[in-house]
Parts: structure tokens; C-alpha cells; sequence
DNA sequence: CCTAAATACTTGCACACGCAAATAGAAAGC
DNA sequence: GCTTTCTATTTGCGTGTGCAAGTATTTAGG
């Protein structure tokens, strides 16, 4: 087996081990804020998201960004966050067809009560995932991941 | 903001660079196998996972962790796989409630005519991920990333 | 102006998933 | 040996998702 056949392989490896991690964590994060405020991970990204945005509003497009979902799974999910008057729609007069959405103060303190559950759950399993060797790499590398910009 | 909330957020802002990493190499993989050989990611996983193997068997279970998947959902994931004829399964009689997968000739030449497919579509990802300033450690650190024991 | 193309979001539909209950077989207790 | 318990897999059911088509609104062309 020459280096490039190698190469592959361990792109391969690596890509296993990243998709392994991944699914750790969010099948954890899944569990804890179900259980504690019912709230799935993309519930909980779309309310950090909007939070981030510190009393601003986003448009669904930018949400659809966010979560790495399709427009018409994020029409659904704000329906449903919607439902639970955890955020609201707002037309928007400059662009009519654009619909900003904004959280509610129940969505506000919602989050609030969800974000201590979230770190702690992410912070107890990467001290769990960075004890297995094959993962530890991945963990130290995500400290030093820069900001996403907008 | 103290040293506490820092790593907080740092550990945060991880989490999303990794999720949207894994989200961005899921997709593309999807589209790429579907397109080709009409094979969803989690279905190549199955595959290779048994050709890894080098013609030796594994129990539902062995693949419902290596797909990160639930026990019903790999069921019906098999049963896909089987009804296009591409793994067969196997009652084992030591264990009559065990049951064996197999790839077939047909699953194993249609992986042979998948592999390429995907490690060239995982290399030209990872190639444009590390081109992303936020996303490159993450990647550069799949490198050392250690063979997964079982 | 008025039509044609592009954009933003929503809806119909089919499908893959997880959870909980059902089935079947093995292992343990006595 | 026979019941109890545990393990491996499958099925019923509800739900979230993507794709493709539909609707509404903006922008570009003539």
C-alpha cells in the first residue's frame, strides 16, 4: 500500500471519527434538554442563534443557514417553536417576502433555563470524548476554532 | 466575562464548527453516492463496514453502532440493502436469536464502484473545508486521528 | 407600464428515523 | 426441569426531513 492509498484511508478514518463525536454529542445534548425543556438540538440552535442576535431579528433564510436545514424543515420547526409562542414572525415592510422571526420573552426565558443545561452536558461529554484516544485529537482541535463569521 | 465563561463559549462555538463541518461533508457525500450509485451515506457505511470485515459477517448490532443508528432503524436499513440484493442475511447457529449480514457479490461490486466515488468527494471536501479559516484546525486535526478499536 | 425571470417562503408527499411494545431465544435461579 | 430475567431483533406508530411544486413579491427587460 503506497502513500496516497494511505492517505485516503486516513481521511477515511478521520471523516469515521468525526461523524462518531458528532453523533456522541448530539444524541447527549438530544437526551439532556429533551428531558429538561423539551427541546430538541435544532430547537435549542434556532433560540441561541436568535439570542446571539441579542434583540434582533433573523430571517428564515439565515436560520436555514444556522441549522443546516432545508427551507421547508425551517418553515416547520418555527412553526412549531412558533405553536409554543417561544418566537414570533414579523413581516417585514422593506421586502415583503421576507420574514423575520424574533423570540417571544417566554422564548427568551426558555433559553435561558436551556443554556446552563446545554454547556454543562457539552462540556461534561468532550471531557468524556477527550479521555478516548481516538477522539482526543478532534476535541483539543475545536479550541481553537475560530468565530464563524455572520 | 471571566476565564470560566470563556471556555464556555469557546466550547460552544466548537460545537457549531464541528456541526457544521460534519453537516458539510454529510451533504456533499449525499449527493454525490445518491447521484452515482444511488447509495445514501449511512448505506455506504453498511457497506464498507462489511467489506472491512473481508468477507467475514456482523451481527445487527455491530452495525447499528457503526452507523450510530437505532436497532429498528438499522432493521429496516438492512432491509433496504437485502431487497436490492446487495447483502444477504444469515441465521447463526450458535446464537438462534443473533443474525449475520453478508455482502453479496452484487454489494460487493457496487461498493468497489462507491469507494472511489467517496474518498475522492471526502478529498475535494476536506481540501475546500481546509480552505475555511474556522474549519481548517478541525480538519488538519482528523489527520491523527487513531483507528477505532472494534 | 407590463411581462419574464429571480427570490423568499410554504405545502404535498414520500421516506427514514426513534421510541415503545412484541416476539423469540438464551441464561440464571432454585 | 421450569420459571424468571435478560438479550437480539422486528413491527406499529408518530414525527421530522428533503425534494419538487406552488404562491407571493421583487427585480430586470422591452
Amino acid at each position: 500500500m503506497g502513500i496516497a492509498d494511505d492517505a485516503v484511508e486516513v481521511r477515511a478514518q478521520g471523516w469515521r471519527t468525526l461523524a462518531a463525536l458528532h453523533g456522541l454529542i448530539e444524541s447527549e445534548l438530544e437526551r439532556a434538554l429533551g428531558s429538561a425543556v423539551d427541546l430538541s438540538v435544532v430547537e435549542y440552535t434556532v433560540l441561541d442563534a436568535l439570542n446571539r442576535q441579542d434583540g434582533w431579528h433573523m430571517r428564515m433564510q439565515q436560520l436555514a443557514r444556522a441549522t443546516a436545514l432545508s427551507p421547508s424543515a425551517t418553515t416547520r420547526l418555527v412553526n412549531r417553536l412558533e405553536d409554543r409562542a417561544l418566537l414570533t414572525r414579523i413581516l417585514c415592510a422593506d421586502d415583503r417576502r421576507g420574514i423575520y422571526t424574533e423570540l417571544t420573552p417566554a422564548g427568551r426565558a426558555l433559553y435561558e433555563r436551556a443554556r446552563p443545561i446545554h454547556d454543562e452536558t457539552l462540556e461534561r461529554v468532550l471531557a468524556e470524548a477527550s479521555a478516548q484516544p481516538e477522539l482526543a485529537p478532534v476535541v483539543d482541535a475545536l479550541h481553537t476554532a475560530a468565530p464563524v463569521a455572520g
